[in-house]
DNA sequence: GCAAAAGTGTTGCAGATACACCCATGG
DNA sequence: CCATGGGTGTATCTGCAACACTTTTGC
């Protein structure tokens, strides 16, 4: 089966199975080297990159598919993923333009709405934990910098503006980092996970205390060794804490 | 033209040009008589309630179809709506059982999906200048206390219910009032308001304290008289300083 | 031994809470 | 005149921000 084959049984039975004119929309966050990513996908046999997005079926929870989309399109499962926003401008982005950076090589079908309206989704991962895997459309998915983000099709970019705004907010009142730090870590390590959500530098001693004064990180009796100077104690989440810190939204770091 | 014309003419319409399988609702708060009101809507001859919703225009942004629906509906206009939640479950109500509460004389049509995906939206609204009127849907219009609600169609009770999760949520960070209380209005009777929402009392020398500290209020050279006891200022909101404080979201009253 | 990062404690300030009395008004 | 609600100030506590020096480690 080509490709193009593939590709046009794939936008069939969206047509058929799929709510029509809906979609939605992926941003996954992760932390690697001091920076916050966001996972993209390569069209394949273009250079055009998106947000992992996809349809739902006529039957399925929205909250459902956006889980079952990012599996099938990244290989990432079990995700924590959040509504955010809905995008349902009239026109959201230009669809000529979108069409030929594609180099789409048929139109979708006769059903096909013209315009489609999407749910944007957001989750929070532990970079060193994913393995992401491409789905048939796509030659790559990897991590992009959020700050040096390459340039989108659709209207993705913005999405992941919006994205990134929520995610700012929300760390006001709740803790992050169980979903985006390895399992054991330092603390200037998380420290550097706050400052590259919030674009700003933090005071660690303030940091220290506030982060350990929550309850939700056990120090263990290690430390991490082999980097230059003094060794830092590690430490991991304390899971049933941080769920209960979730649920009182006890962080304020702003 | 007979109400079931009426009826098959508003499906047909929608059906043709409306986006399909995506629905929206609005949740319009008030307040009088120191409780938390919500906009219901009555089905012409049934004894069923409902929030007012209703449909997308193939060409209309989502965010616009919901100011017009809410004003088609209820004669409310110009109203700062607010994305809150997209309700898709899989199966979000009892359908049958809707059918029949609605005593629909018809279906709606062949190209009708099989279950409809909502978009909340939320606003807050001064109870006294509005004067809702009904659609030829509906045989009343009216406001019912959150805490004293009838038996809702669809799911409109949860989506009340995630409603004013939200707007509780909304309070911590941002000024609420504006739209909800007369022009003029005395301290004691704000923090009514925001004891409703919050559903809890408040200190009122605290809450005097703060809410003038925010500099949203302006005292006028006037009292309340006419009820009994001491007569209390009345105040105004300072708009200008009041969209300030939204921007900053520098309100906590948690 | 030296450069770089980790670890730690105190103080001041601002905002939140807790709390009690006098005043004005209508009945 | 009295019952009721309106108006006001103070003391305390808590949480955040600002701030500097010592320790450890690899090179």
């Amino acid at each position: 089966m080509t490709y193009i084959d593939q590709l046009k049984a794939y936008y069939e039975r969206v047509t058929e199975e799929c709510v029509s004119g809906l979609s939605l929309d992926c941003v996954i966050f992760g932390f690697h080297d001091t920076r916050l990513k966001v996972l993209l996908l390569k069209w394949k046999d273009t250079n055009e990159w998106s947000l992992p997005g996809g349809f739902i079926y006529k039957t399925e929870s929205v909250d459902t598919a956006a889980g079952r989309v990012l599996r099938e399109r990244t290989g990432l499962d079990q995700l924590f993923l959040q509504q955010f926003h809905l995008f349902g401008d009239a026109v959201r982005y230009d669809t000529d333009d979108t069409w030929q950076r594609l180099k789409m090589p048929m139109k979708y079908g006769v059903n096909w709405p013209d315009r489609t309206i999407s749910m944007g989704y957001y989750a929070l991962v532990d970079y060193t934990k994913v393995t992401p895997a491409v789905d048939f459309m796509s030659d790559e998915c990897c991590w992009w910098d959020v700050a040096d983000l390459p340039s989108l099709l659709y209207d993705h970019r913005h999405i992941i503006d919006v994205a990134l705004k929520t995610l700012r907010l929300q760390l006001n009142w709740q803790p992050i980092g169980l979903n985006l730090m390895p399992e054991k870590f330092t603390i200037p390590e998380l420290q550097r996970l706050y400052e590259a959500v919030l674009d700003r530098s933090l005071d660690a001693r303030n940091f220290h205390k506030k982060i350990t004064g929550l309850n939700i990180l056990t120090r263990l009796d290690e430390r991490r060794t082999g980097g230059a100077h003094k060794s830092p104690y590690l430490y991991q989440f304390d899971e049933v804490n941080y769920q209960k810190a979730l649920i009182n939204g006890s962080l304020n770091f702003v």
